[in-house]
DNA sequence: ATATCAAACTTGACACTGTCAATATCACAT
DNA sequence: ATGTGATATTGACAGTGTCAAGTTTGATAT
């Protein structure tokens, strides 16, 4: 029996060899080092065999997004994880998108950095919703009847997007760098009790 | 006379006009399609020519960058002229911020896509101050002694800048496509209202 | 066991990229 | 007029993504 592509092949589990091989790429080299040629000779194979798994570049740049968005989203679970309140939760999650973008940076601009066309191909995989999940449970306990869902979610997704880009590009918000880093981030999140207590 | 570089040879104002192709191309072929020698070919000079102007393809990004940064802060400037009061302005400039991002989103993904080591060579030019100037300007009505300026202005471009590239990446924030652009917008930035008053 | 066949992988080629070295050309000061 | 330095051209090189063709591999059917 044992129908499953458990090691159906020479390499086996290739496509998820390149995975790992662009995410460590990207950790070592930065987004402008992630090259196809490069995954395939850390993987051990030869410059053509990603498109076997992958839609070119593209394929691959997609799939390992949507991997680092799996890892994103437990970053964030982990970092709101036993949180005394509502309050609370939310600056964990927030906390925890903050520190993936600071400790993955490379792989931080992959996922967030795709185009508009780009997208279509790997729409399936590169759901944006898959990490945002627990931010907008996050965000549940605050609607209002003058603040629905999609408006607060839009408000504290911007906020914390906008500021782990712009802080952790380092050409900008340079007034900010002269603080130590985590007490930056928790005056800039302050905004948050602004923006949910009624 | 005339010791001023008018025309002090061949092509004359190589660099303006390779700035100015490397924006053109922007915006038809996006960040992907921009290269050095597509942008010598449009200017009509040979595939090296530019190298005696930038510093290398980070160079002429580096370039494109800060001229795209004049641009981008007199946008923000045009939309928020005659603001009836401080929050209007405020509100203009961030509605500059959007439409620039909506109009020219090429050009906007390569002026805040810089990682930190690709900005040393051109830190001069790329001067972040240079566009958030009008926007700390605007901020300065609404400072409070618990609200100091550098924190205030970075929930601010946070919460804009995060907004802008969420919602013009359009692989985030989907529930909010189904509102009008220019309500999305007005509702998500009542945030503002909520910072800023006491 | 043997034949068959599709998937996985390799090899080689192509056009395109950034960058460098060598060369040519022009403007201008002397 | 003569040289000198900035400006531009040409040619080359290593990498890149992608495609076409061939080769290996392993599962399946007979």
């Amino acid at each position: 029996m044992n129908h499953f592509p458990a090691k159906p092949h020479h390499h086996g589990a290739l496509r998820a060899a390149l995975i790992q091989a662009g995410i460590d790429i990207l950790q070592s080299d930065g987004l402008q080092g992630l090259t196809l040629r490069k995954c395939a000779a850390r993987a051990g194979v030869s410059h053509a065999a990603p498109a076997h798994h992958f839609d070119g570049l593209v394929g691959l740049k997609g799939a390992i997004a949507h991997h680092g968005l799996l890892l994103f989203r437990d970053a964030m679970l982990a970092a709101s994880a036993g949180a005394a309140d509502d309050l609370a939760q939310l600056k964990g999650i927030c906390q925890g998108y903050l520190d993936f973008a600071a400790a993955q940076p490379a792989l931080f601009r992959l996922m967030f950095g795709f185009e508009k066309h780009e997208h279509r191909k790997v729409s399936v995989e590169l759901d944006g919703d898959l990490a945002y999940e627990v931010l907008r449970e996050a965000c549940a306990p605050f609607v209002r009847d003058d603040l629905p869902a999609p408006i607060l979610e839009a408000q504290v997704w911007s906020l914390i997007h906008g500021y782990a880009t712009l802080y952790l590009s380092g050409n900008f918000l340079r007034e900010l760098h002269a603080l130590p880093q985590q007490q930056a981030f928790e005056q800039v999140m302050a905004a948050l009790d602004r923006m949910v207590t009624r």
